[in-house]
DNA sequence: AACTACATTATAATAATTCTAAACTATTGA
DNA sequence: TCAATAGTTTAGAATTATTATAATGTAGTT
């Protein structure tokens, strides 16, 4: 998103009340050149240093839910057993880094489209998620 | 894995001592036709079930990753916030029915092979995974 | 301003997983 | 054969991520 989007308006627009934490939380998240991902620890952190102050933990995961409801965010899994957030909500695949542990976006070009040639009967796709595992060339295994 | 193996010796082979625990493991987990997807839970409940006696839920936790750690099982990661573990440990890509929670192994015929066509610079791959989250054809949306 | 619905907060509760340290067992080799 | 040793299991405690609770606060409406 652009900078100095309304968040207030974004927010009304899609029935969030613009609270405080709300439109804090829009400012970090959203507010900037390129998407990213997280976790709500991260988040909390960004948060709280960003504005200075402090902000509840309940909040902070009822609103990044309730963003991901709104389709502002995207949760995204990885093996571990914590919940990654992405400001990126278009339809795209992940590398991850096994040595930082970073998720990185797989590029338009870096991946040809998924061919699925047969579906489960009677269920619909969706989503389709493609998660590359990488490691430094050495003798790296997890 | 066929009927009657000698889990004692597949565990004295890679270094895992045969004790009764995870021989009673290897029972429930190996000792059948197909593979299958299970939780932790899952496993502590079929293990009880069919040896008739209790079992640590710590040595579930420890055997299921020794076990991990030498190919007998593969960790999956869904949007949830459990582990699933498969024991089948070929590279295969899964369907997700996000109605019963089920988690359904692709057939080779189901998708075309994955095509990276650039990777991150000094990285090696180490897993393509694939996960497709399926429902029921109506109004269901995640 | 007052009313109402919804949101935030601190804190407690729950759930999954890992840690601890004592008791136990498989393996080795005297 | 049997003690020594290294590795394993166990119950329970600790840790971590997440969700629930219920009191307090705030936004939107009249
Ligand atoms: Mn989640
Ligand atoms: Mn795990
Ligand atoms: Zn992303
Ligand atoms: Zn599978």
């Amino acid at each position: 998103m652009p900078k100095n989007c309304n968040f207030i308006e974004k927010l009304r627009e899609v029935g969030l009340r613009p609270t405080k934490q709300r439109v804090n939380m829009c400012e970090v998240l959203f507010n900037r050149e390129k998407t990213f991902h997280f976790t709500i620890n991260d988040l909390v952190k960004m948060i709280s240093e960003k504005m200075n102050q402090k902000i509840s933990l309940a909040t902070v995961y009822n609103t990044v839910h309730a963003f991901e409801k709104k389709g502002y965010l995207k949760e995204i899994s990885i093996d571990s057993h914590k919940s990654y957030f992405d400001t990126n909500t278009s339809a795209h695949h992940h590398f991850f880094d096994e040595d930082t542990n970073e998720l990185i976006d797989c590029d338009e070009n870096d991946i040809d489209p998924v061919n699925i040639k047969k579906n489960i009967t009677g269920k619909k796709i969706n989503s389709v998620e493609v998660l590359i595992k990488v490691a430094s060339d050495n003798h790296n295994q997890k």
